[in-house]
DNA sequence: CGCTTTTGACCGGCGC
DNA sequence: GCGCCGGTCAAAAGCG
């Protein structure tokens, strides 16, 4: 990656140069990028929806032109936002493969061994070992707010933590994907059941999570993905924006117990300070910790209300102006 | 009625 | 070989 950067899918301007290829952009650009679109405030005022319709507009054209013009502004929006979610997708598959090349360096230069999860019980517990500091912290006082995307690692192997409610005891984690619960279990190193989900997205898919409270945090989830999904998506990118309007976030790449650990706070507010914060980072670990702050930018603003709010109510508004105006005219 | 969840039974790996 | 333990199965119950 050196001294470049990947591009997060946050462009909606799409103005930024891409390699499509490669998935990367230059981190000058991204950079000037983030500064413009980094506060999720001044969304309302990028997006293209806020034109007023002055009353000139409505009395002086006459009932037909005016639909029709609704009608093109509307479809070319649709068009837009279309377009939008098309890159966007593009770019997080972009975003995906540069963290499995990621992956790969890692895992070559650290010698990592493939573990192997199911195979004993001794060495399942080594690699629970080193995938709990592979761990994202979601806070979460509400659990919709809180969708997590699980991270592909080489080993199909990874745990991300859930921040709830710790009068929730449900153990459901929305990340996206469908989820069938075939057991439950009460573990013996932990007082709380234990919870196996196959994924039902696709009936070939074969991937589990396990989730169970943490034993010294009843207020963590700690959920343990296994396998790859053999299917792209929960859903087409419109649908599963349409049923959840937050995009799911990356978790964390695994890393050592040595090395830094980063904490994501989802709970808080986009605009309120200190909604990133990482530990002390140890040499090295610098790209990913770019990377995870440019997915936790990405994550704040898909996830700011305000900007999901405005984008909702410029598109209901468009609509309804439209409506109002068909009515007016007949 | 079909899908999901619950829950006790069962299975296989491991340690003693 | 036996018991422990985590993981899975599958019938029954629940739900929309």
């Amino acid at each position: 990656m050196d001294s470049k950067w990947v591009k997060t899918s946050l462009d909606l301007n799409l103005n930024i140069p891409f390699d499509h290829d490669t998935g990367e952009v230059p981190l000058s650009e991204l950079q000037k990028k983030l500064e413009f679109k980094g506060d999720s405030d001044n969304f309302e005022e990028k997006l293209p929806v806020k034109e007023e319709l002055t009353p000139a507009h409505v009395v002086i054209k006459p009932a037909g032109l005016r639909q029709a013009e609704e009608l093109n502004r509307i479809s070319s929006e649709n068009r837009k936002l279309t377009e939008m979610l098309t890159v966007m997708c593009g770019n997080y598959n972009a975003l995906k493969s540069q963290l499995r090349k990621l992956m790969m360096k890692e895992n070559s230069e650290n010698e990592l061994p493939v573990l192997s999860p199911m195979s004993s019980r001794k060495r399942k517990a080594g690699s629970e070992d080193l995938i709990k500091h592979a761990s994202i912290e979601c806070s979460s006082s509400d659990e919709e707010s809180c969708k997590l995307l699980p991270k592909e690692i080489k080993s199909n192997f990874s745990t991300v933590y859930v921040r709830i409610d710790s009068s929730d005891k449900t153990l459901n984690v929305k990340d996206g994907y469908q989820w069938r619960k075939y057991g439950q279990k009460v573990t013996r190193d932990n007082p709380s059941p234990r919870a196996y989900f196959k994924c039902s997205f696709a009936p070939c898919c074969p991937v589990k999570k396990k989730v169970q409270r943490s034993a010294e945090d009843p207020t963590l989830l700690v959920v343990t993905y296994e396998g790859e999904h053999s299917h792209k998506n929960p859903s087409t990118p419109a649908q599963y924006l349409s049923l959840n309007p937050i995009q799911p976030v990356d978790s964390l790449l695994p890393v050592r117990s040595s090395d830094s650990m980063a904490t994501l706070d989802l709970v808080r507010p986009a605009g309120s300070p200190n909604n990133f914060k990482t530990m002390p980072v140890q040499g090295g670990e610098l790209p990913v910790l770019q990377q995870l702050l440019v997915q936790q930018m990405a994550s704040s603003l898909t996830r700011d209300p305000n900007f999901a709010a405005a984008l909702a109510t410029a598109i209901s508004g468009r609509i309804f102006d439209g409506h109002t105006n068909l009515e007016n005219s007949q």
